[in-house]
DNA sequence: CTACACCCTATAATCATTGTAGGTTCAAGC
DNA sequence: GCTTGAACCTACAATGATTATAGGGTGTAG
């Protein structure tokens, strides 16, 4: 069990996270506060790289950060029923499934519109057309689904 | 051709936008400047309407407001070539499109994570387990794609 | 002419993250 | 022991699209 300290910037490598955002992911109180040194630089240990990796992977997978922020509450009652997750993740799971079938609709209309497009004159462009025309029912009228944009990766540091 | 004037809110209620919002395209070039009354309020015309519908319809489709700034400007010059407009279109068509299989592999996962959690102790829970377990790769690290989350509908007013 | 719904501008909040500015600390090499 | 430079610190602003709030002014029906 190796227990050497990490510095924040090892600690964000190894969590492919960039070092503001474990900052702040402190001040949100998802990560708790480490010892700092005497010239008061954060210390970590295995504990919080692997708090910060369950934040990190439930960011992969779409969770906002008021949802992880329950988890890892949650998850800090050890004796408690597993209950209240479930339906977090449940209810992640619906958003995404909601956002799978709206953005199918929405590539159908997608592909039409440059299918149709033959590089013409933009008088008779079709895409323009297509988007100026409001009146066909597209069934994308009513997503107010969640689900968070994905933070850019591999470009920290 | 009925030429009556439009105020900001019937507009708005014509084009499933809210108040803020039309003056927001406004103030960021998308929507042009209407006229207004001796009393200094916004009066539109059909014109307004069909661009703001335009706007929209395309923001339903997940173009970005710069994506949308590019294209009614292309479009005010209907002498050019539309290959700027099926290129936009195109890219973002592919956007979509890898969105959807990050869903897809994201949906995978958390329906996994739900089907293993059996409602015991959080001490059991497999969906913390899952959650804190790093290891396996799962294809979601370089979500870089560039598609707007939806904007609430239905709640203007 | 008076209500009152609607309009006006300006500014802040949301969410998650990145970027910047200006200063301090740590550790390696000399 | 001293210097250097990378990495750290705090604090604040910006991003993108939209909503919300505050404190007023306007238009029109009764």
């Amino acid at each position: 069990m190796e227990n050497q300290s990490l510095t924040i910037g090892q600690l964000a490598e190894q969590s492919r996270c960039s070092v503001q955002i474990v900052r702040h992911y402190e001040e949100e109180g998802l990560l708790p506060e480490p010892p700092r040194t005497a010239g008061n630089q954060r210390r970590y240990n295995a504990r919080h790289l692997q708090r910060l990796q369950f934040i990190r992977h439930s960011r992969d997978l779409g969770f906002s950060l008021q949802d992880i922020r329950e988890m890892v509450h949650l998850s800090d009652q050890l004796g408690q029923s597993c209950q209240a997750i479930d339906a977090i993740a449940r209810q992640h799971l619906e958003n995404v499934e909601r956002r799978i079938s709206q953005l199918q609709v929405l590539r159908k209309e997608l592909k039409r519109m440059v299918g149709e497009c033959s590089n013409g004159r933009i008088s008779d462009c079709r895409i323009i057309e297509t988007l100026a025309d409001f009146s066909h029912g597209h069934g994308l009228h009513d997503t107010h689904t969640a689900i968070p944009k994905p933070r850019a990766a591999g470009q920290r540091r």
